[in-house]
DNA sequence: GCCAACGTTGGC
DNA sequence: GCCAACGTTGGC
């Protein structure tokens, strides 16, 4: 199957590109939406990410990453000392999904928010549209390239 | 920190 | 199954 491309979002203060550089690999944990879960089930290892930061002073794709594992039950669902722990959730019947992403690239120069929705092209991304809060998205071949050659 | 836009919950 | 109330997200 051809590879898919994605965005996944999070703010810098709880996981910045700096940690994912740092740790090379990562757990994609925590997403508590039923969108954005049918598209981590969709996710395939190989698959191409851009690296998106919410709420902080410049927003924008700040990395590249890539998917290194099929969708996986998200643990902290099970645990009750984590913020996303689900009571209805049991590990026979896992409710929410997570994949294991690994770092590429810091980008040079981000490409901001602002840059995104001025660009005529780019503007039809998801994350420009007004009030996306979806944390993760897909995103089209051409935009992606156009945002990691940038 | 504000607040508009959005998703989810729960009463009916 | 509707929809108001509520909580959360995220740009500014």
């Amino acid at each position: 199957m051809a590879k898919e491309y994605w965005l996944l979002k999070s703010e810098p203060t709880s996981y910045s590109i700096d940690d994912f550089a740092k740790d090379k690999v990562t757990e994609w944990t925590g997403i508590r939406n039923y969108q954005a879960r049918n598209f981590i089930n969709n996710m395939k290892k190989g698959d191409p990410v851009l690296i998106y930061h919410s709420s902080c002073e410049v927003t924008g794709v700040y990395g590249v990453g890539e998917v290194v594992s099929g969708p996986l039950p998200d643990p902290t669902q099970f645990d009750v000392k984590d913020s996303h722990f689900d009571p209805k959730a049991t590990k026979e019947k896992p409710i929410w999904f997570m994949v294991k992403v690994s770092f590429k690239k810091k980008l040079k120069n981000p490409v901001t928010l602002t840059h995104i929705k001025r660009s005529p092209t780019l503007s039809k991304m998801i994350v420009a549209k007004q009030g996306s809060r979806l944390s993760i998205q897909p995103v089209s071949m051409p935009h992606f390239d156009e945002i990691v050659k940038g």
